[in-house]
DNA sequence: GTCAATTACGTTCTCCGTAAGGATG
DNA sequence: CATCCTTACGGAGAACGTAATTGAC
């Protein structure tokens, strides 16, 4: 099985242009001698004679011709190949895919992909907003690069980092009790009826276990985010939520307030298929999600035209 | 410029099928080290991470996978190459073309040729019949690997050396006066109606010189070799020929005598481009015609059914 | 004699193998 | 602790450069 290097290859290939060993030489660095053993060891290699030698005239023979076309296709596919690597690294073509639960994929990623499209023009964004196990389970499947959500513990296949700790809050009518509150404690809430959404996933068992031993007068239960916060513009009840989750709220007929109890707290995570680092486009995405939190210690979020400030 | 060798991007290719490092390196012939540190070189090479290497799984990362589709389109570029070389060293494929003059192409060539095509049936041959002027014309034009024919000296561009001496012969109607003789001398010829042909040819220059002196008692010229031989088995004249060409006339109606003249042999020469080697196939054929000849001293001749003999 | 490619030879450098190191399950 | 990839280091061989040689014009 022949073994060559392109290097040779681009001997010939010069070689076969300039017809003369000494100027094709000079052009691919080496010294006449040096190409005329490269040529000679390349005959050898593949065993027929590529090149015919006057003393004055140098000119490829039938199979040297055959050959050095074969050479150009080949050194063409290698720099085509290494073009295009190049240019993946250096971001200017590529493809990002990511998954993240609703409240992230609404609110929180698209000005963050806004910006980072126009960073990188070249780059590809694909974004699928999925419940959290679907998108643990689009990681899998190389669907995606990797995804955003809280992680309820390790993963055979995944691997995950914290990307930020998210703190929950209090959201209710403007017209509550509380709503005037600076902060409150989970334990205000007694009496309240309370909304509830996806006690099913890691949210609703978080909570539900913060809150056991709360005696809340009613309580509604749902799954679907926009639904808790229709609700609680109704006046139905009021609904702890993570912070990301404040931009679905009204700011007209629903007040935000800090929850004070410590480790409610719960970490959200970067997930990403175990054993694989992230491509330069990819990876270029995490460092741009992580700027935009640098500054906050969470993503940043606009509710209604204002900053979120808590 | 990047510079890598193709046992590199076989290496690349072994480990993306097996996905495992010690057994694609034992496929390879090389240590498991040496793999790795081929791939590693490969990488900073490129400038890319091609593979994930968890201690546990191997996979190629995005950008390995293009690579490696790359890689696969490079060798499959080399080995088809390799493989038509080989084939053309070998002689199962090829191409032979060359030119010759009326004569040889039209009695001497043809068996030669159809031997040739039973030992190589996948050489293609290619034969052009044309006046010498016309076949140097080919051979410099590259449209023909060689020709046969009689050279008048050097020239620009082409190269020859000797093939075999050609005598001449004379042919004369089967009843006339010199018909019956074992061998002539050119001087006999004097009285004789002499049928000259191609005179601005080399052949006819040659003979003319030969000639001078000799009182003919009248002449004909003319230009085609057919139509020598159609005039003197009609009687009207005799002629001096290259002895190839007695094979154009009719055994039934026309002798033929050896002329004992020295001196009068010329040349047939083999005629390739200056500064090129002939390639397998066309140096097959030289070597083919070269060994039909080495019992004879000259191409071997058939007349009507017998093998002919002066 | 000059130009241009090959050959000879010494040196450098690449690349492989052995062996130790480190991480993972 | 076993597996499997990486790193370290030493040696063998390939390839390059310098210089002498050959060959053509």
């Amino acid at each position: 099985m022949i073994n060559l290097s392109t290097r040779v290859l681009r001997a010939l290939i010069v070689l076969d242009e300039l017809r003369h060993f000494s100027l094709a030489a000079a052009r691919c660095n080496v010294t006449q001698s040096a190409l005329s053993q490269m040529i000679a060891r390349l005959e050898a290699d593949v065993g027929v004679r590529l090149v015919d030698r006057d003393r004055r005239r140098v000119a490829l023979t039938a199979e040297g011709g055959r050959f050095v076309a074969a050479a150009r296709r080949m050194v063409g596919e290698l720099d085509e190949i290494a073009a295009d690597l190049r240019d993946r690294v250096d971001m200017r073509t590529g493809h990002v895919s990511l998954a993240a639960t609703l409240p992230f994929a609404a609110h929180w990623l698209p000005p963050l992909i806004a910006g980072f499209r126009r960073s990188y023009p070249g780059i590809r964004v694909e974004l699928f907003d999925e419940p959290p196990a679907r998108c643990m389970e689009l990681v899998r499947e190389r669907r995606v690069d990797f995804a955003v959500l809280s992680m309820p513990g390790p993963v055979v296949g995944l691997q995950y980092r914290v990307l930020f700790q998210e703190s929950f809050v209090l959201v209710c009518p403007a017209d509550h009790a509380l709503a005037k509150r600076k902060r409150v404690q989970l334990r205000d809430l007694a009496g309240a009826a309370l909304i509830r959404f996806a006690r099913s996933g890691s949210i609703g068992r978080h909570l539900e276990q913060a809150l056991r031993g709360v005696a809340v007068s009613d309580t509604l239960d749902v799954e679907q985010l926009p639904t808790v916060a229709g609700m609680v513009a109704a006046g139905l009840g009021v609904a702890v939520v993570p912070i990301v989750a404040v931009p679905f709220f009204d700011p007209e007929r629903v007040a935000v307030v800090r929850i004070a109890t410590p480790g409610l707290d719960r970490a959200i995570h970067l997930v990403w298929r175990a054993a694989h680092a992230l491509g330069p486009a990819p990876q270029s995405f995490v460092d741009a999600m992580e700027a935009s939190m640098a500054a906050h210690g969470r993503p940043p979020l606009r509710r209604g035209r204002h900053q979120l400030v808590l």
